[in-house]
DNA sequence: CGGATATAGTCAAGGACATTGACTATTATA
DNA sequence: TATAATAGTCAATGTCCTTGACTATATCCG
């Protein structure tokens, strides 16, 4: 017990090394199962349109960023066949972008991967902890955006 | 109670809105206080220079970023007066990096805005649930790394 | 000892990913 | 129906990181 009184690491760092510790493990597995391509933005985005299409507006602000940045994002998505654009149904100025079917198998591999992932968080905490952590850090963040989730905006 | 079911927020969203969300107000608050030219990473390198002064390479690891990156990180903090580079003693190729006084009181600044900020967290939850945040996160983090806190890189 | 090799730091070029600005086509408003 | 707002894209730029190349100094080892 040298000097335990310096200074207690930050919460902010703690934040960010778990959050990179998972993103960084789900990456190494997704590449093991052949997605290679896949950014973190990937994972979001997919989300939103698994329940229904969307525009690229859309995007742009769930992302919280440009929709030059979020049109650029979706060319890559579209590369690798995650998403598809449609011509929109009501707004010709408008395009549909939609999950497919590679798009979907994807969320579905990225859920198992976080399940086995927070498996092992629980394995070295417990069930309970866990579910303390998940439940503290929904109500921070609900309470500090008035009970909404916020745009995610991955990095910064 | 339209669809519970759909899906449980991905942890590492909850990580990443949680971290922005400590970040972002870390840095409202510190530029009302005239730090307005800090930069996320300005922390983790003047934590580490507080207790000793370092080299490049030390804080290049520290970051887990390439030399070339940490030097001109360096340069930037050079210029806002936090660190001074300084002639090595023993190693006529390498310089010293040391915090200043304004270096200090920027840690000083931190520290206060982060014990506010955890504050408000606790205030949310409860005394208890924040300790236990803090604590879970070590845990996992240091099980992940073998007992050791692994470098930040604090975007991606 | 002294030549091969490693290391500290910097400069330069380039890449990844965001931004601002400008533009077209289409839709909504008054 | 003129005017303003909106969806999307292209181009230029900025930030911050990387790789590559280089100099100066230090260390290793036959």
């Amino acid at each position: 017990m040298k000097r335990e009184r310096a200074s207690p690491i930050p919460l902010a760092r703690l934040l960010a090394l778990a959050y990179r510790q998972l993103i960084d493990a789900l990456h190494v597995r997704l590449a093991a199962e052949g997605y290679a391509d896949v950014r973190p933005a990937f994972g979001y985005v997919l989300l939103a349109l698994r329940e229904q299409p969307g525009t690229g507006v859309d995007i742009a602000l769930l992302l919280g960023v440009t929709k030059q940045a979020a049109s650029k994002l979706i060319d890559v998505m579209e590369r690798g066949g995650y998403v598809r654009r449609k011509p929109h149904g009501d707004d010709a100025r408008a395009k549909t972008i939609a999950i497919t079917a590679r798009g979907r198998k994807l969320l579905v591999a990225v859920e198992a991967i976080y399940r086995g992932l927070e498996v092992e968080w629980a394995n070295v905490t417990s069930k309970e902890r866990m579910e303390a952590l998940r439940t503290d850090l929904r109500t921070i963040v609900e309470v500090e955006h008035g009970g909404q989730l916020p745009a995610v905006r991955p990095t910064s």
